[in-house]
DNA sequence: TATTGTTATACTCTATAACTATA
DNA sequence: TATAGTTATAGAGTATAACAATA
């Protein structure tokens, strides 16, 4: 799986454009669900970027009905942002299509996959892939 | 060294930006040459951006002095493009870099590093890597 | 008239700083 | 006073369109 990631990691740009998102904006769509709200300020750390910038991608997926903001609970300060359901769709949409295997590896064999995904479990990143 | 390039992918930002480079001009050094002068309108063509583009991250690299715009023979609309000695020697210190064996790589062993470049090499792209 | 490259300009994405509203 | 988020603004990097020089 990873590798196939590694793989699709050239084609980001593309498919973020055929849903007619920006890179930066699907990727944020992909770290986000429809069930875990998470507020603005966290956004910015795990996306790190600044602040002024996760409000300028959230608007960008509000635009698209793909995400919202939500209030909090306890802290009227606090937004939330989740998926809606067109943009959980979406989201699984994109996966899908991530997840496939690529032009690249289709020529491969299975031993071969295998062998190519158990090397690059080695080398990936702790916490899983990043996009 | 595919494997190796397909790690090193994410630390191009880095890399450029330890040189003094935005992403784009650094691939754009990686592309050229001191022997083989290029016209403008055929590395538009191979960097995938307008001509402007090009026009804007040639003067880039000429302010650092690493390429020169060089009169064509025979077409005086043309203008080529050539790495400076200076450019030649940081395209061999990136080349450097790019090929040392990435943290992420080190751990491999030997065995497996073998195997990864192998299986790698079947679905690097035709006509070799592409920065 | 067509082509090469540049200039003028606008757009996208990012960051910094000032601001509003809550805490 | 401090924090969450937004708005105003600036900058880098990209593209489009108009232009000058040459073919």
């Amino acid at each position: 799986m990873t590798a196939v990631l590694v793989a699709r990691k050239e084609q980001f740009p593309q498919i973020a454009a055929s849903f007619g998102l920006n890179p930066g904006a699907m990727h944020a769509l992909l770290s986000l669900d429809a069930d875990e709200p998470k507020s603005m300020s966290s956004l910015a750390g795990s996306w790190k970027c600044d602040a002024s910038n996760v409000t300028w991608l959230v608007d960008r997926l509000e635009e698209h009905g793909l995400a919202e903001r939500r209030l909090h609970a306890h802290d009227r300060r606090v937004r939330t942002v989740a998926l809606t359901r067109k943009g959980a769709k979406v989201r699984a949409q994109i996966e899908a299509r991530l997840f496939a295997p690529p032009e690249s590896l289709r020529d491969l064999s299975a031993r071969d996959l295998d062998t190519l995904c158990r090397i690059l479990e080695k080398i990936a990143p702790k916490g899983g892939p990043r996009f």
